[in-house]
DNA sequence: GTCATTTACTTAACAGTGTTAGATAATTTA
DNA sequence: TAAATTATCTAACACTGTTAAGTAAATGAC
């Protein structure tokens, strides 16, 4: 029974070019290009093949954001342990955060709804693999020491982690929309945000 | 030729009911049941006589969100003039901002790319409707004197202010995507990082 | 008032979308 | 080899934005 065996891990390749094709063509002509039949066309079927593998359309783009967080937390943790300070490898992570924004541009938009579909999808995400809420937890071990001494409680922290997402995802989807200002103000901007909020937690 | 005037002030009525009617439609069914022949039917027309108004959907668009933005302008405004004190003019118009994207959660929505085709759209704008060009003066001149004595340059000014409008955007659109968490936390956030960023302004 | 012209509006169609049902070809099992 | 299962495709449905052609109504000139 190991033709059973080689099926399954032909099927399991083909639910992942449905992937890549889905990448591939939006990296090339967006979000708007994105059909099912341009996906069929990519990996050599027809379309309704790949109902086989997803249920919708909205199922391939909610496998894209769950991917897009597996490779941002691996981003993250990467930048983290970089660093020893706690404050150090609290900037690094952000910094990490802003760069995987835009190095996998498509993947971030996907992420964080910049587009009305993909907003009610995030909704409608199983609990357990809520956007930050796999590396909320990272985050916060890593505030508590700054702030000391001051012994903060639980809503103290969520406020200041809010903060902090905020203002990097501001930033990030500013830039996206509005064209931003020059590269350089934007890392500036970038910069003087994390460090003022890192000061401003530090007791 | 008084006749001439009447019907000029119809089709402009019409023009307007195309809004309208679009703007109904979105918030009852979402931006996904936006369509050309919904508008008609609303309307009470058929799809192409709105193109006699608007050359395409992306049209309707761009001027939603150029009515959202001149709405959002005279709010703004509105909350400045109830304030004497340049910082406590800032806060107030900041909150405004905020109370906007929320009581006009569709207009903000395509104000600011929820949507990618919108995001696309944004970058069409004529450079002289900019989005927050309209306000930035405005902004300038409030934050100019709540810097002093230190006598800011124009770069200093637009990172101060890039970094107020992301943590702001920032908060709105991880509340929108990420159904955010409770509203107590979330104005707690709001009120903290604009307090602590004009402290970090004030010289 | 009649006729020609313009304007207002509709119907029909094209090419595309997501999605489903039914038919067909290929493979595996008995 | 025959039956049953699986893999795949074709065709269709109900939509989408958009355009071209046709029809009815209002307006103009004589």
């Amino acid at each position: 029974m190991a033709s059973k065996d080689r099926i399954l891990r032909l099927k399991e390749e083909t639910r992942c070019n449905i992937l890549d094709a889905s990448l591939k063509i939006v990296k090339e002509g967006g979000w708007d290009a994105l059909s099912m039949r341009k996906i069929a066309d990519e990996i050599e079927y027809t379309a309704p093949i790949i109902y086989e593998y997803y249920s919708n359309k909205g199922a391939i783009l909610l496998e894209l954001t769950r991917k897009g967080f597996l490779l941002l937390a691996k981003d993250l943790e990467a930048a983290k342990s970089k660093h020893r300070l706690p404050a150090k490898q609290l900037e690094a992570m952000w910094l990490a955060y802003w760069n995987f924004a835009f190095a996998e541009k498509e993947l971030y938009q996907v992420m964080y709804g910049v587009e009305t579909t993909c907003c009610e999808m995030a909704k409608k995400m199983p609990e357990s693999e809520l956007p930050m809420d796999l590396i909320w937890d990272v985050m916060v071990e890593l505030m508590t020491p700054i702030m000391a001494p001051h012994v903060p409680t639980e809503d103290e922290v969520c406020i200041k982690y809010y903060t902090f997402w905020s203002v990097i995802h501001g930033l990030i989807s500013i830039n996206m929309v509005n064209r931003g200002s020059s590269a350089e103000t934007n890392h500036e901007v970038l910069k003087t945000a994390i460090s003022g909020i890192i000061r401003s937690i530090t007791g």
